[in-house]
This record gives C-alpha cells, sequence and structure tokens, in this order.
RNA sequence: GCCCCCAUCGACUAGCGGCCUAGGUCACGGCCCUUUCAAGGCCGUAGCGCGGGUUCGAAUCCCGCUGGGGGCACCA
C-alpha cells in the first residue's frame, strides 16, 4: 500500500520555517515513496483562528514547490464523524460523561509503546495520562479526538509531525484503538532552534517563507537546506536539487536530536543555487523578484547585468546596493578620489577614443593606460570604480562601463574629476 | 514538581564495537588566482559533556550524573 502523509497545521498564526521543514519532510517521504501527501487545516478552535493564515501556509507551500494532493482539508469539517466517534466510545463504555463534557477512559497501568519512525521505542507510563476531555460540554470535539479520527479516516499511513506531539501520542494510540482503528507508523521530528539554544524566532531574524523570499532567497536552496536540518543523505553530500532530495529521503536518516539554524549556512547555499543557474533563468528570477521587491529600474538593464552579479551575490535582495549604480548615479565618497584627478583625466580621454564601446575594448584601453601610468591595475582601476559605481566594491569594471554606455561613463567621470580636483 | 525525548568541532552532520590518527559542509584563519568584491583552488584551527561499567577492544552497548529541549487544558 502506498503511504499516505499529512500537514497539519493549525491556523492560529504565521506557519513557521520549523513548521514548513516539517511539512517538507512529510512531502519529501510521500514523493519518494510514490505516495501521497495531504493538507489538512485543524481549525477545530475557531477562537485562535487567525484569518489571513490558510492564505499564507498555502502560499508558503507553494512556493516552495510542496504540493499536496487532493482538496484541502478542513478539521472542522469533520465535526459530524469526531462527535459520532465520541459516542460510539461512551456507548461502548470507553468514554463517560462529566459534566456535559464526554471523556475518554485512559488506562492506568501499564505504558503505552510505540516504535518512532525517528526516535526508536518510546515508553509512555499510562499512569500518566488523564482521562481526556473527547468532546466539550458544548459539543465540540478536541484536538486528540479529531486529529486521531482523522487521521485514521484519511487513511494516513505515517504521521510525521512536529516532536512536540509526542505526548499527544499514547493518547491518541488508545483513542484509535478504543475505536479498533488502524494505528499509523509515528514519527517525531525535533525542533529547530535559534542560535541560543532557544526556540527560533523572530529576534533570530527571518521565520516565515515569506521573509525568507522577501530576502531574496530562492526556493531551492531553502528546501535543500530545510532538509539538511535534520536529515543527511550520506557523509560528504550537501548540495542538492529538488529531485534528488526526492530521490534520496527516508525516514531512517532523520536524526532524533535539535538542530539550531544556522542563517550563514543557507546564505551560502542559495548563493550555491542561485550560481548553478543557467544564465536565462537567473535572469527571468532575478527581474522577476525585483519587480516583486519594488525596485525601480529597467528590466533591460536588470537582464544585461545580470550574468555580472550571478557568482558574486548570495541572496537577490543584495542587488540593489550592488549594482544599484547601473540605474543612478551614486557619489563616491572623496577618499575614493583624493589625488586621482589626473588618472581620471587620462582615463576619461581614452574611454572617449574607445571603439566600439565594449568591454573587451573598454579593457584594452585601461590596461594600457595603466602600464603608460606605470600603476598597478589594482591601482589605476581603484579611482575609476570609485568613479563610476560610487564603491569600491562592484562588478566587473570593464562590463560595467560597457553596460553604463560611453556617455553616462564620461560624464561620470566628469563629475568624479570635478570633486578630487 | 511529574512524565517523555535528546547529547560528536562555534553550527549542520557522517559514524550504527575494531576501517577513527573521528570524515564532510558552513563559519573562521592562511596561501594561490585576481581590476574591487565574489567565485574557484590548496592548506589549517577546532569536537566524541562527565563518571562508572560491559568487552581483547567503545564516539558507538548499559547505568548514573550533568546539561538542553518538549509536554503536563473542556489549546492545537
Amino acid at each position: 500500500m502506498n503511504p499516505r502523509v499529512r500537514f497539519a497545521p493549525s491556523p492560529t498564526g504565521l506557519l513557521h520555517i520549523g513548521g514548513v521543514r516539517t511539512a517538507l519532510f512529510n512531502w519529501l517521504f510521500a514523493r519518494h515513496e510514490g505516495g501521497e501527501f495531504l493538507l489538512r487545516i485543524e481549525n477545530t478552535d475557531t477562537s485562535r483562528e487567525v484569518e489571513e493564515s490558510v492564505d499564507q501556509i498555502q502560499r508558503s507551500l507553494r512556493w516552495l514547490g510542496l504540493d499536496w494532493d487532493g482538496e484541502v482539508e478542513f478539521q472542522l469539517d469533520g465535526l459530524e464523524r469526531h462527535r459520532e466517534a465520541a459516542q460510539k466510545l461512551l456507548a461502548e463504555g470507553h468514554a463517560y460523561e462529566d459534566e456535559g463534557a464526554i471523556r475518554f477512559r485512559m488506562p492506568d497501568e501499564g505504558a503505552t509503546v510505540w516504535e518512532d519512525a525517528i526516535k526508536g521505542t518510546i515508553s509512555y507510563p499510562n499512569e500518566k495520562l488523564e482521562d481526556l476531555v473527547l468532546l466539550r460540554s458544548d459539543g465540540r470535539p478536541t484536538y486528540n479526538l479529531a486529529a486521531a479520527v482523522d487521521d485514521a479516516d484519511s487513511r494516513i499511513t505515517h504521521v510525521i509531525r512536529g516532536e512536540d506531539h509526542v505526548p499527544n501520542t499514547p493518547k491518541q494510540i488508545h483513542i484509535l484503538e478504543a475505536l479498533g482503528r488502524e494505528l499509523p507508523v509515528y514519527a517525531h521530528v525535533p525542533n529547530v532552534f535559534g542560535t541560543d539554544g532557544r526556540k527560533l524566532s523572530k529576534r533570530h531574524g527571518a521565520v516565515s517563507v515569506e521573509e525568507f523570499r522577501a530576502e531574496g532567497y530562492v526556493a531551492p536552496a531553502l528546501m535543500n537546506y530545510l532538509a539538511l536540518l535534520g536529515w543527511s543523505y550520506d557523509d560528504r553530500t550537501t548540495v542538492m536539487s529538488r529531485d534528488e532530495l526526492v530521490e534520496r529521503f527516508g525516514l531512517e536518516r532523520v536524526g532524533s536530536s535539535p538542530a539550531t539554524f544556522d542563517y550563514e549556512k543557507l546564505m551560502w547555499l542559495n548563493g550555491v543555487h542561485l550560481r548553478e543557474l543557467p544564465a536565462e533563468v537567473y535572469a527571468e528570477t532575478l527581474v522577476a523578484y525585483l519587480a516583486e521587491a519594488g525596485f525601480d529600474g529597467d528590466e533591460e538593464t536588470i537582464r544585461a547585468s545580470a550574468p555580472l552579479v550571478q557568482t558574486k551575490i548570495a541572496t537577490l535582495a543584495e542587488y540593489p546596493s550592488f549594482a544599484g549604480f547601473l540605474f543612478r548615479r551614486v557619489a563616491p565618497p572623496h577618499e575614493l578620489l583624493d589625488g586621482a584627478g589626473d588618472l581620471l583625466a587620462r582615463a576619461r580621454e581614452a574611454l572617449a577614443g574607445v571603439e566600439p564601446f565594449t568591454a573587451a575594448v573598454i579593457e584594452e584601453a585601461l590596461r594600457a593606460l595603466a602600464e603608460e601610468l606605470e600603476l598597478k591595475p589594482r591601482q589605476a582601476f581603484g579611482p575609476i570604480r570609485a568613479a563610476v559605481t560610487g564603491s569600491r566594491i562592484s562588478p566587473g569594471l570593464f562590463e560595467s562601463l560597457e553596460l553604463l554606455g560611453r556617455e553616462e561613463s564620461l560624464a561620470r567621470l566628469d563629475a568624479a574629476i570635478a570633486v578630487a580636483a
């Protein structure tokens, strides 16, 4: 039988990156096994529901490429089934009425033991299990009833969820057993922490998929990074495409200890994935990102500059500060120009005569100039770079000049010469 | 307080009794390349929490301790 898994967030706030990783593990497992991945919104607590949350969850999963099978399910829609289950348990003596609510009778001896697919054998003493409310006095089902019944009704074979659910598992096991339903395999994935060892939160940096997206991360990189947070393929493989992850993922290699989210490694990985993109795709990605970010610059120039920045920036968000000079003049700090008046004037002269105004010819002319002035390339090009890009750090100088065009380049040199003098 | 889980470089991890002089990746340091910044190449610093066992042999198995996390609702 093909496995069926589900990701079951509650719509009580923004979907957190830790939850996204849980979703990813479910998805990878399903796709690897040729099974199905369901999305169920656990909205039984209407009082805590955050309106926007359901959309945000779906947007996040879609952007990451975690497609689910079938329609989104809402737990609340199963209300009648949950009530029936509670009534059945009541009728068969597994539950009893208590102040208008229906409570499940938990065993108070022995232990509940299950083989967790990630953590191994877990044993939970039954005496610690309280008789839990199945149906509230107002008739609404509680989480443990609804979750257990839904998993069974959806024929979920593997419940892969966060480890905060470990204490719920024995409860759900007893409910399912009393109902005479089949038990799924449980797999509890460890937490994700921030660098201070505390739960990852806003103060550590981005925590929602949309924030990462806005910060210029791309989906394959985030997926790759998240997969590596608690799972490994072998002792040396780090960079993996979405297809490779699907092909290689398995629950057996998910670790059982919590992991710390490392923004620096994510950034590195993002750079790796960005560099691996074919030039056209990279340009496309950059243009789309900048448009969404509200960057003010013409598409043609962005596309033309894409190859100049591809190996230089690790997130798309770095583009404006790195290549912004292509769209507007940036005044260079005086110290970068000091004493370079003559050099800049000679460079202007050289560039005025370059024909055609292309990177290769420009390079030839400027190198000849440097040689003539007996300057090392770095000494000669530094001030020119500053004059044209406004910074000490920039894409390749010759390519940048070409992109800017002769007229604009000369104008910027003129301005710098005036300042340097 | 009680219950459950976890424990290898700063971080992510490989390791499932001898292959370990503990491997890979990020970060960090150095060198090379180089028009800046990157990218790339080479080299390096750095780790099995502690104490007992078991065994010819332990990072690997067992016990205790310590530390960390999670959970103890008519929340999910």
